[in-house]
DNA sequence: TCATAGCGGTGCATTTTTGCACCGATTTTT
DNA sequence: AAAAATCGGTGCAAAAATGCACCGCTATGA
């Protein structure tokens, strides 16, 4: 048996499809159905049926899945294994974070450490997707998190502040002097939130108008008027044309990890990326927990009573 | 990772040089050396050292070992479960038994199996290496033992028995009525027989003149007039020119197994294998239990007491 | 000492695998 | 209803892998 054939029978199996296992490999899709159709002659056995969106997994297929996901987690080990005793300050390093925090602060700091580690490649997935270090799709994660994994090590660095924000303009029209505030939300599609938090929040009666799921297409609807946002500190507390509503100390739901696989954290570039970056956050630490609000300009009184949600 | 790069790296680790490596894959030893150099490459490790006399792991290559073998066994075993699912009568048996029971017994009733089913294939190892049947070196065993692995399962067949063989001319010359024989040993270099089997043998002072190292040859060598030996009564029983020495008993040392792996043992074709040898060999019980001696025309005293070795 | 047998490595030809471009079918979106 | 997007599959060219034949080196045996 050509012990690669697992390899891709694994990403369609993942995928649904040749072409997204193409895609997932790196591979052309008729690459992909030739390999399924010569392992499948070579075993002589169906493993997927071919369906017009699609393959799907037969009997026979998902009864060699276990086995073959065994294999696969003793080859991720084996891999950081070997990238485990890498003492060179080379080599690639892949690195996952929230979109928003690479995109609107650690990116300057990220070149820093590329100019500082000329012959270290920096791979960044700023997807939200949740990287399976173990796997190494991976090799650091700097993630929201209340509960890390337990094969992870790593630092908690600082608590994660959100506030409320809106526009100048926004405030200017909807809470004039003497009269209750008229907002509406813009809220964030974000599974972590459970649906009552707008009512937990400082203005529960305020209705959600919109939704918005990217955080920085979030960020520009609140710039651009839309109504209110629950907006990181560090994104809100940098736009001058912002402010925080609710004069209260901002929300700290979740906390800032710094994360590697057990396996790695030995690696000499990996062991680099962490303290660098850790050094960099924590350069950070004041806006990213929200003790940089922007002077008052307008301030508005929220209602009476109720925490914010995490 | 090309998953496939382990396979070749196992087989040199085991082989010692690309050449020995390429002949246990079946590939060109240039294909061995190439695939070892990328393999190498791609981990930015080095893990043979190259020497005239082969490849030496070194320590790096070793720290992958375990985790090699592992997804190794992952393999077989996946390996089997798809084949123990075959419900076929169709495909490859392996079969490995010593190669004296092939070659003097079995091999017209292999015949008839092959012609009963002329779609299932034999290849037959009859080298007396013991094959591994967890990673399918063979799908089936004839195997003298007394301890069969746990992880095989199969059929104690019968007591394998042996006994002290001359010639007639041997026995003329050499054991003349009223004097003491003059005989001298031909031993097998069986790493099973411990030092001292000639002393408890029932013709210890015999001195052991000549080695033959395989069974097919010492057989010849008996029927050559060069001494006595321990022969299995199959092959001794069979020749009309032998004569059995020691009319006690033949000796029953180990016992004839037919064994396949616990996961194959639903594979249409090795279960209808396994039927059918186990059939075929016990019509053979009593030419292998020694209940066929050759009338005796010249009988021989043996020493008093001892009992034959194993 | 010399012949033989083993070894690793490599240029070139052959074979195999892969990518590209395209096809037709089906599903989804407008 | 039509356009667009997805899908699996395949012919042909390009790229990669492999085999063949050979080289030079070292170790072993006569």
């Amino acid at each position: 048996m050509n012990w690669d054939d697992l390899r891709i029978f694994l990403a369609v199996v993942r995928s649904g499809s040749v072409r997204a296992a193409a895609n997932a490999l790196g591979v052309n899709h008729s690459t992909v159905s030739r390999r399924i159709d010569a392992f499948e002659k070579k075993l002589e056995v169906r493993l997927f049926e071919r369906l017009p969106t699609g393959y799907l997994t037969t009997a026979e297929g998902e009864d060699m899945l276990q086995g073959a996901q065994r294999i696969e987690a003793e080859y991720a080990a084996l891999d950081r294994r070997v990238v485990g005793r890498d003492a060179r300050l080379t080599g690639l390093v892949r690195v996952t974070m929230p979109g928003a925090l690479a995109t609107l602060l650690l990116i300057p700091d990220l070149a820093r450490f590329t100019e500082a580690y000329p012959d270290i490649e920096i791979e960044l997935d700023a997807s939200y997707k949740v990287a399976d270090l173990s796997r190494r799709e991976a090799d650091v994660a700097i993630r929201l998190t209340n509960d890390p994994p337990d094969r992870l090590v790593g630092r908690r660095l600082l608590k994660f502040a959100k506030a409320i924000y809106a526009s100048h303009t926004y405030l200017a029209r909807r809470a004039r002097v003497g009269e209750p505030p008229s907002f509406s939300w813009i809220s964030w599609d974000d599974p972590s939130s459970g649906p009552q938090w707008a009512q937990n929040s400082p203005y529960p009666k305020a209705p959600i108008r919109h939704r918005v799921g990217d955080p920085a297409a979030l960020l520009a609807a609140v710039k651009a008027d839309m109504g209110i946002a629950m907006l990181p500190c560090f994104m809100g507390d940098a736009e001058p044309s912002l402010r925080r509503l609710a004069a209260a100390d901002p929300v700290h739901g979740r906390d800032l990890w710094l994360l590697t696989h057990e396996d790695l954290r030995r690696t000499a570039r990996i062991r680099k990326f962490l303290d660098f970056m850790a050094d960099a956050i924590l350069r950070h630490r004041d806006l990213l927990e929200g003790r940089r609000p922007q002077p008052e300009t307008m301030p508005a009184r929220p209602a009476a009573g109720s925490a914010a949600p995490k």
